[in-house]
DNA sequence: GTCTATATTAAGATAGAC
DNA sequence: GTCTATCTTAATATAGAC
């Protein structure tokens, strides 16, 4: 089998385990291939595994969130969909970020410049809806920065409540509160 | 030394490095203690070392944030006080929350109850303030909850963008934003 | 492309001397 | 309370057959 195969097995794992947490021998377990074939798939290791995943989320990124926040409609309309691409991507809130475990684990500095590029496209692409629905830039920004900001705590406290309602509340309230004037 | 004198050490090593990647040479190498000296402390092993760190932040908690929300003065300033604090416990902003490195390594499930409840009492505590400001119960649970996941949030995207000036912005306007009517 | 087998290193943990 | 030395297990990684 092709190496993009193994990639939501793979996301699963690093999103269950944390990238310290999901060793060889699970990785090994889950995609049903000897540790041997993962290196086959694999020559860097781990390490090209989250490269390969973070890629994977990169291109999905575009197609869906970008996209949404281009799509035809008012700001208020776009938000909502990429709230519902959000829906999707973090399992209703049951699924942690990515980036927030790579941010918090020991190879912080391995993918630190990937996931703040990626940060970086997707609070400029919310900016941008909001500044062509007539909010200043700075107020954009800040706001485009506040959106990730609620995501990804609403995703931490539903995992630490044990609750994904929490979540739900945030990304149902998202849109109305990014687009309420001044 | 008695083991307290280690707190701050495994603090700054675990808020580093996370759960996993915080290894005994590392804990051994940075407390200038031999792995035996380790365990004489901490009969335990690592975890034991966590739930040492967890029973002490959440004194701290008690002592500090707690204490800040139930002072006197009105609600706006004693969210200032909690503020405050948070300043100092997250050295602003520049170190992230040991609450989401438990809730995003492999020993989730040894520490997740504490780390719930230390989230609950949180919470509660900053609505009660807000009930005493006046605020509907229902709403005022839900702005605890939104200041948690705010700081949560900041925390995540100052480490990510490599910039604490995100996770200032945000507990600057924290204080108001809970306060505002309806 | 996958396997078995194995090498190498490091991690968690303990025994027993001082 | 700390040490040296050691043990056991597990993790990353590779060699070489099929």
């Amino acid at each position: 089998m092709p190496k993009q195969t193994y990639i939501p097995c793979l996301l699963r794992l690093f999103r269950q385990y944390g990238y310290d947490g999901a060793t060889l021998s699970k990785i090994s377990e889950a995609t049903l291939l000897g540790k041997a074939s993962l290196y086959h798939h694999f020559p860097g290791g781990k390490d090209e595994m989250v490269e390969t995943v973070l890629d994977y989320i990169q291109q999905w990124l575009v197609q869906n969130i970008l996209s949404a926040l281009q799509s035809e409609g008012d700001a208020l309309t776009r938000l909502r969909r990429m709230c519902e691409c959000l829906n999707e991507l973090y399992e209703g809130g049951e699924q942690p970020c990515l980036f927030a475990i790579l941010l918090l684990g020991s190879a912080r500095d391995v993918f630190h410049d990937q996931v703040k590029a990626l940060f970086r496209t997707w609070i400029d692409a919310i900016a941008d809806v909001l500044i062509g629905a007539g909010i200043n830039q700075k107020l954009a920004r800040h706001r485009g920065e506040n959106a990730v900001i609620m995501i990804q705590g609403a995703l931490i406290l539903s995992q630490g409540l044990d609750d994904p309602s929490v979540f739900q509340r945030v990304i149902q309230r998202l849109p109305e509160d990014l687009c309420r004037p001044g």
